[in-house]
DNA sequence: TGACAAATTTGGCGCTTGGTCAATAATTGA
DNA sequence: TCAATTATTGACCAAGCGCCAAATTTGTCA
């Protein structure tokens, strides 16, 4: 995995580079703000050689969005090692999906953007298969505890209902919600107060609804959540809830 | 409400005309197609009369979100008059937002759009307000039958979950699952067939898990829904159901 | 009706920016 | 040392947003 030469490596750095500064302007100032002789000049290279990394703007963006998918990826595999009763281990990755939309949540800014047809059609193929295998790692590893749920009988899935479908539902809700808390100004005139507290309880009584034993009042998942924060995201976990 | 001045009403059908002319453009050719010559060029109008009626591009794009919103909020007005019991009512609400979704699945990909800090900055407060206000509206529908089903006695909240906060859970998985449905072509390749059905499913087993009663294996919301489809939305349905 | 004022429309222009490419510089290795 | 290869450069082009002074149309009143 080492890259041999210095060149190469000089490269891979100058890449990293690229990214470390196209993130904070595409997060507090936005795809416009973003621009191709900006990056060239704060990378005290020119323009043609930003070229030589990435071939458009928009590959810059999904570059960005597979960062951070990555770094989801890694806090999920973490949660999917702490070991319990299969609900309890989909309450880890609860906690791992909470905890990584608080620590980035212009992941779902940059996510929804790069999905934006017009933006998505200029990226190559190559790094559409990379954040659809970060997607796919993501969802094949909770799916597995669906899986691991219903081979324990912990739960019996309606017919016709797949995990993956399962998985589907959990990750539209949590997608949905964390990307309208990153854009919707508005959910506090409408009532929403807290949506980090409101997900958190619909996942619950959602997994509840479909008999995932044992039921939320028949066991102390807060815990779980204590115990998970503690024991696999302690970092993580103080970083968002003693900020300072 | 009738624009008396022939003057006027020639400019508000211009207006329509532009949104009638942006809307295919967005839709099947994405945002990069859509550039103010081009419309001016099919208006048969110079650029300066579009930026008239619009003083930029990414507010023709928040007229068209509104304009579809107002159909969603029409959709769910009259979903919102069938009677029966609170959850009945509710199932309502569901198949009006999925026949919606159907009908329309490019307004997800335009809301998705509009919510783009870059995009959204741009636009004028008064739009904005005009969007929030179709939102709030839906919103305050639905929750008024989730504080109906509360007086009713047909469910009880958990303490510190507002009506409005449980509705934010349905609009987060529906508005999830929908956008991801118009823009991630790889689900199928996860296992995830039929996101409309997974989706109900959802709703359903959301609610059951909230303990709405009737719980979904307490009643028949199958012929709920037949019920709705016909009396309500018979138009939609067929449309929807039997293409051609 | 005609002259003048108001309102509307026009389209050329400035400017920004994404992306290209021939020229130039640096590196390599024989 | 020097030719070949590779990397870098930045002037340049085209596209497109948005502005605005000029032109045109519409409206008004003597």
């Amino acid at each position: 995995m080492v890259n041999s030469t210095r060149k190469e490596r000089e490269y891979l750095y100058r890449e990293q580079r690229i990214l470390e500064i196209a993130r904070p302007v595409i997060v507090h100032e936005g795809y416009h703000a973003l621009n191709m002789n900006r990056i060239a000049e704060q990378l005290e290279y020119s323009k043609g050689t930003v070229y030589n990394h990435f071939p458009c703007k928009e590959e810059i963006i999904l570059a960005l969005a597979i960062q951070t998918l990555e770094q989801r990826t890694e806090m999920f595999q973490r949660a999917a090692r702490f070991s319990g009763r299969s609900r309890e281990r989909m309450q880890a990755i609860g906690v791992a999906c909470e905890l990584f939309a608080r620590m980035f949540p212009e992941h779902f800014v940059v996510e929804q953007l790069v999905r934006i047809p017009s933006i998505w059609e200029k990226t190559s193929s190559t790094r559409q298969q990379q954040l659809y295998r970060g997607e796919t790692c993501c969802l094949t590893l909770v799916s597995g505890i669906v899986h691991e749920a219903v081979g324990a009988r912990d739960m019996t899935l309606p017919t016709g209902l797949t995990p993956e479908e399962l998985v589907f539902g959990l990750w539209s809700m949590t997608f949905g919600a964390y990307s309208m808390l990153a854009t919707n100004s508005n959910l506090p005139a409408m009532g929403i107060a807290n949506g980090y507290d409101a997900v958190r309880s619909h996942l619950r009584h959602m997994l509840d609804g479909y008999g995932w034993r044992p039921l939320d009042h028949e066991h102390d998942y807060d815990v779980v959540v204590q115990k998970v924060m503690s024991e696999i995201f302690h970092e993580e976990a103080s970083q968002i809830f003693q900020p300072g």
